[in-house]
DNA sequence: ATAATAATTCGACATTTGGCGAATTGTAGG
DNA sequence: CCTACAATTCGCCAAATGTCGAATTATTAT
């Protein structure tokens, strides 16, 4: 029963599951689904150890990256989840747009992925501090 | 994607997959999945509106008793769910637990069944009575 | 060695969820 | 009609969940 429960929970957010979506064509690292997704790297570290717990996927760190792919010897109950899921959301409005991202995202080397990230996080960050800048005065 | 969250969220509680499970082997009346679960009246039916709203059952009134079935035509996705669930589940302890306590609870009929609860909860009542009546002192 | 950096863990917060009892609704009998 | 009663809805609370930023860890590059 708890394995069932974990594969039901980490199928029951919509982020894992476009996760679960964008790894069937392929594994990806962590960066490169914090771009897919827009969340925080914190966030999306979460997301992937709740997949992760379930068996849903498997990670292959390489130096400082960290790559996520389906796992390919998953119990039995989590591929036929997998494929369920597979099957009953291709043709979503969502996954079809990630898909589309995804071609984009996937152009690119991490390295370069990273770096806009880490930029994109330093302006939002003075952009903050600006505001709080104009309350207190 | 609306309605894929709503049946792996209905499937991510414990209660709602025991109801489930006891709905394959036939239709039920509430007050016997009160029983089997060992939950309140509104607890139960909140966990019934959930699957109800993923698809997953159908209700039945009669009277004053409204009886729950897994869905002779739920759509696709929600007949595989069952499926899946079935499948996976039916070997669990909890499930197999169940299903010989159901064939104690389908013996009677529910108004028996209605009545017995009616007279624990009266009892469970007095009972909170006396021991705050006792902290009063 | 030291600094830089990708990812994770930690701590805090707001929202959602599962649970209960009380009040409400709808139906059957007195 | 009025009472009894099965089930649901409502209002509340405690626990779990999703999110973020800050601190930490592990690895590469200077």
């Amino acid at each position: 029963m708890r394995e069932f429960l974990s594969i039901t929970k980490a199928l029951s957010d919509e982020n894992r599951v476009r996760v679960l979506m964008a790894l069937s064509s392929g594994e990806l690292c962590v960066c490169q689904i914090i771009e897919l997704l827009s969340l925080a790297p914190s966030t999306v570290s979460k997301h992937m150890s709740i997949l992760k717990q379930a068996r849903l996927i498997e990670s292959d760190k390489n130096g400082k990256w960290v790559y996520y792919k389906l796992a390919p010897d998953a119990p039995r109950i989590a591929a036929e989840a997998i494929d369920w899921a597979k099957k009953n959301l291709v043709s979503e409005a969502v996954i079809k747009r990630d898909a589309v991202s995804l071609r984009a995202i996937i152009k690119q080397h991490p390295v370069e992925t990273c770096k806009k990230q880490k930029e994109s996080r330093a302006a939002k960050a003075v952009e903050i501090e600006t505001a709080s800048a104009k309350t207190s005065i």
